[in-house]
DNA sequence: AAGGTAGCTGAAATTGTTTTCATGACAATC
DNA sequence: GATTGTCATGAAAACAATTTCAGCTACCTT
């Protein structure tokens, strides 16, 4: 494997030179840049990354910290930072902490002692730390949060409009005829779980309904919690007429519990999901659900993170609120529509 | 951020002997060794793997280069492989061609120059090329393929036997009465796709049903193509009476396409799909399943990987193939049973 | 013509580790 | 008592880049 040495060796020059040629650090004469290049061509040098991060401390590679791999969310929020970082030319380190405070703390240490230059990261607590993030400030390195706030103090955050999306949902359901509104959340521990709730919340205010701490479940993410919630706000009586779900999981359990409660969607009970996902429009499946743009999600947080590898002095925090949106489909429309004015 | 030098000066010895306590390479008095460990401790000394891998021309990182990040199916797969990485204390660097080859070949580069020690690849390609084979064993970066063979001598390879898989689905409608059983599967040119094909026809002769290539579609692993192969299949006369499908997003455009058709699965058509995922039986949805072993898939090909790296002088080829189970629903189970003697 | 400056270039220091080689102490062997 | 071997340790080289500093032209200014 050609080194430097080599390749300033057969263009005759320095490897100071060469190291400039490659970095563009410096004026390097015309013909002898030239010179240089083609000898990076014909040896097929590649700058050894080892040698270059030991130098600058700094490696051409970013984290990606979410917090449950399984979900098809985070697969589109991967691939969008994937796409921005190939286009930068950085490589992804992809870290999965299961919702676990404990693994995320061993992965944002394995982060740091790789020396990534940057880190986006779907936090799975209220707080990273300022332990955490003294460390990564202190060797200037940029973190990003992604999809879930966190209450430290100069942490960028890229998001959905939660409580916005969690509104529309339950107002359109509410507008459709529904009034006897439940809803299954996320752990309220974070931002994802909180908003939605709170969005459910003010769109029963806003239609006068009162609220009914009964109807609220939260839980964690997942199906087997949207089943256990599901069956029992199915337990209540009068019966709820509709649901509302905080995410692809929950949707997915809480439709298992209808359909083994035997209860039709919309007839018996309406609903409306979080996330768009595979089997939203599937067969006789058609839900209602908040759409949320994972894609743009995961793209924006890697250019914000590019932005600070690029101008490190940036210092202000930055918050990035994207919109979710509503797409309409059979699962919340078998009552008389009774819009509510507000 | 303390450094060897700082551990060496606190435990009043030379670096050499850090290094030494650090590797276990060499023996170490055990007063000496308690002394620069408790150093280590106190300094919170993290060893730089950028002068560690200078030095050793090997990082601690490996590379998963999957083919379709958006699948479900490799979600599983690359969440074997990261827990298996963590348990070796390897990061993980994840790189998604999206079924190119020009990207796979972008990747591999990157994953070369990157110097990872070593790489497990879902190839979207017959041969990775004796080009890249002979870079990375030159450097001793073993590569490990996943989930589908490629023809390149001397890549091991960690498969599930999707003949067999194809084989058994297709046997279970047979012998559940279904006769005119139509395949789509994925392309031809990656064993995934062709072995299940053959899987498929290997089940109508073994029951000496005559074979109809144009009940044989094959196209790219995505929904529309599930959907727009189902559509021609069902324009075909006499009407198919049971699909098979190669893999999860066929099988959800396929269910589309029938529901547009206006067709009930299983009491119009039969049907057995290939992976098992979210929306298997969700609903009054009850899919008939070949299951992958994914998230084994990934872990065998990682453990694989890390006993090439702890022993290099390893040479043999081996190929590791696991068993795919079917799990019979209700969407193959309509007709009379009728087993077939084979 | 002397001095200053801009533009290129190279030598050498630097980064933090692993590894090779050398050394000294001490025990075992003849 | 001389020689050999083993063990623990340290000094220094090597890894491949970036970066600082200094030097050398060639040209311009006065």
């Amino acid at each position: 494997m050609a080194n430097i040495q080599d390749v300033a060796k057969l263009a005759g020059v320095s490897i100071s030179t060469v190291s400039r040629v490659l970095n563009g650090t410096a004026r390097v004469n015309n013909e002898v840049k030239k010179r240089v290049e083609e000898s990076m061509q014909t040896l097929a040098y590649q700058p050894n990354p080892a040698a270059r991060s030991l130098r600058t401390n700094r490696s051409r590679i970013i984290g990606l910290l979410i917090s449950d791999i399984q979900n098809p969310f985070f697969m589109r929020l991967i691939q969008g930072v994937e796409e921005e970082a190939l286009r930068h030319e950085y490589s992804l380190i992809l870290c999965n902490s299961n919702e676990s405070p404990q693994r995320e703390q061993q992965y944002l240490d394995v982060l740091y002692s790789e020396r990534v230059a940057g880190a986006i990261i779907v936090p799975t607590r209220e707080y990273l730390g300022e332990a955490n993030l003294s460390k990564f400030r202190e060797r200037n390195i940029p973190i990003v949060a992604v999809d879930r706030r966190v209450k430290d103090k100069d942490v960028d955050a890229v998001l959905v409009d939660n409580v916005r999306g969690a509104q529309e949902a339950v107002t359109h359901l509410i507008n459709n005829g529904y009034r006897r509104i439940a809803a299954v959340t996320g752990p309220l521990t974070v931002t994802t779980g909180r908003d939605r709730l709170e969005g459910y919340r003010r769109a029963l205010k806003d239609a006068r309904i009162p609220h009914n701490p009964e109807l609220e479940r939260s839980g964690t993410f997942d199906a087997e919690t949207g089943r256990r919630l599901t069956n029992e706000l199915l337990q209540i009586n009068p019966r709820i007429d509709a649901l509302f779900l905080g995410n692809n999981l929950l949707t997915l359990g809480a439709l298992d519990a209808l359909h083994a409660h035997n209860l039709q969607v919309p007839i018996d009970v309406g609903l409306v999901g979080y996330d768009e996902t595979f089997w939203s429009a599937l067969g006789t499946l058609s839900l209602t659900t908040i759409i949320q743009p994972a894609y743009e999600l995961g793209a924006t947080a890697a250019l914000r993170l590019f932005q600070h590898l690029q101008n490190p002095a940036i210092q202000s925090r930055q918050e990035v609120v994207l919109t979710p949106s509503l797409i309409i489909r059979s699962s919340s429309l078998a009552r008389e529509p009774q819009p509510v004015k507000v």
